[in-house]
DNA sequence: AGGAGTTTTATAAAAATTACAAATACGAAA
DNA sequence: TTTCGTATTTGTAATTTTTATAAAACTCCT
């Protein structure tokens, strides 16, 4: 697993770029986000701790996510159909694909919609910090399940 | 108060269109997304719908919204910073521009975002349904003050 | 108006989130 | 290094939010 220590370490040292206190369960948690692209669940990031060898309880969970979302190192992306908010990493700019079905969360690297700011901010007034774009649909996997049932 | 009177009837039909069966609280609750831009949560709607003087329990509130957004009659927005999860009618496609320090939610008909779903559906092979764009920023009242704190 | 089938209500149960105080760990400074 | 002040984690408990349930009330079709 030598991935895993290259990816705590990068982690790292993106808290220390960051100002934030350095601790094992930031490291984990951010590293987790900045590489898995599941856009995990709290439960999710929660367990994925655990397993990998360190002590967390829940409220760290929520008080490192909060942190990290108020440093812009990762963003909430929207609730899944169970109702559960995942999250993810703040890397280029981005939107998510995600199916309705299985919940399946799928980044695609195209800034476009980013342009649409400046005439929301024209519209509106308001000033604009960031802005995010959703698309909700069926997986390949949940379509060809789909096909199966018909048949 | 006609003007109530009368979007409870459009509501009434609105739903009726839909099949979906007539009660005062649905009429209620859809014409209170129709017409208050207000992108209200749950507390909200449930207030509301007292303050109309009609009777409600939050468990009609959780099942009217969840009847509604599988009809496609409405749709989630996004949590608001107090975690507060926003509905809106389902009016012609625009996006939100919401306010990260009053949650104030403004609409802005420009479909340009929809475009963009061609494009994921090429991507990542997905059978789109539907997307969703959100811009986060200060509201013109909150930069005022944010200048009045600073003098 | 009557009646079958829904919906609402009230309440309880479950799940998710936040609060808090004690214990621990971090990292700056000597 | 070791020490020390401060920040963080932990383990509950308390709170809040959401869901489940069964009885009562209501819709709407005839």
């Amino acid at each position: 697993m030598l991935r895993n220590q290259e990816m705590l370490v990068t982690a790292a040292e993106n808290l220390k770029e960051h100002g934030i206190k350095n601790t094992p369960q930031r490291q984990v948690i951010l590293a987790y986000l900045m590489t898995s692209h599941e856009h995990p669940s709290i439960e999710m990031i929660y367990e994925h701790v655990r397993q990998s060898g360190f002590s967390v309880c829940l409220a760290t969970v929520y008080n490192t996510l909060e942190l990290l979302q108020a440093n812009k190192l990762i963003t909430e992306v929207a609730p899944d159909n169970d109702g559960h908010m995942r999250y993810d990493y703040l890397d280029k700019p981005h939107y998510h694909v995600i199916c309705v079905s299985c919940n399946k969360i799928v980044d695609v690297f195209d800034d476009s919609f980013k342009q649409l700011e400046k005439k929301a901010a024209v519209e509106t007034g308001y000033q604009i910090y960031n802005s995010q774009y959703e698309v909700y649909g069926l997986c390949p996997a949940c379509q060809a399940k789909q096909q199966a049932a018909h048949e």
